[in-house]
DNA sequence: TACAATTAGATTGTGCACAATATACTAACT
DNA sequence: AGTTAGTATATTGTGCACAATCTAATTGTA
């Protein structure tokens, strides 16, 4: 097999079909005005409120370069508070507003919505999110299980 | 089951398992001078020269205002140039420089460098594969039906 | 107590992604 | 020929990603 083709590797299908799935995010999330690492930060925060921004980015495998700058806008559309922890000030929690609470409701149709762009069976989906799943945590050796 | 449950979206495994494996491509990427995206340009490149910035946003799923910043830095290194198609000035030709063309010979080893990393047998990245592949050509069919 | 080492987050700079728009060119029709 | 529509690429602006670096706060150790 000729490694170097671009279609015998993991990687492209891999890299295409993840921004693919996020251009499918993209018209559902428009509603809700939510890019897609936003709508991800809100999923979290929606299971747990109140983390850290390091609890954030060991979940979501983002760095504070890149979850600084998303928080501060996700503040400024008054859907998170920032707050530094008094009892240790280098560490900044972020907490739900009510706008941002409120904003699940709007939220709970998209994975259904998404599952009918997607046109895969419950199953099939299930088998390739295994699939993923445990090649990422294999490569980050983390089992991120609630 | 909860579908607004992080764990529970086939998206979030595809995101971040996706820049994971671009981040495993990095080290490898970094002696060649080259970023993820630059490298599946000349992947390309590198089985069929001259093509038109079309074509490779075609087949990458890539829009001018990635392409052309992108195809600019190579031009920069020189390892492309780029040339108006004097049969229809709309068209830019990619075409790949000696330095280029050479810069393969460095790039052979990447794919497997890569699988070594990944810690999964042929068998397990093929089938992977066949199932990012299948549901990439579903999505982007019914993308050219719209 | 002093102070080096560590930690959490912020900042800076580069390079994608992608929407929206602009520009230049070509084709098609009257 | 002149107008109109369509096409290919470029430009602009916003928002990630991530490396490298910085700052402030905390911890560890003598």
């Amino acid at each position: 097999m000729k490694k170097l083709l671009l279609d015998n590797q993991l990687c492209f299908p891999l890299y295409a079909l993840s921004r693919q799935v996020t251009a499918l995010y993209r018209p559902l999330l428009e509603r809700l005005e939510l890019t897609y690492p936003q709508y991800l930060v809100m999923l979290l925060l929606w299971e747990t409120d109140n983390r850290f921004v390091g609890e954030i980015g060991d979940r979501l495998l983002l760095d504070s370069g890149t979850l600084t700058p998303l928080l501060k806008r996700l503040e400024q559309k008054q859907l998170v508070t920032r707050k530094r922890n008094p009892a240790d000030e280098r560490q900044v929690t972020i907490q739900l507003t009510e706008a941002g609470q409120a904003l699940k409701n709007q939220a709970v149709d998209i994975p259904t919505q998404l599952q009918e762009g997607l046109n895969l069976d419950d199953k099939q989906i299930i088998n390739l999110r295994i699939q993923l799943v445990t090649l990422l945590n294999q490569l980050t050796k983390t089992d991120t299980v609630n």
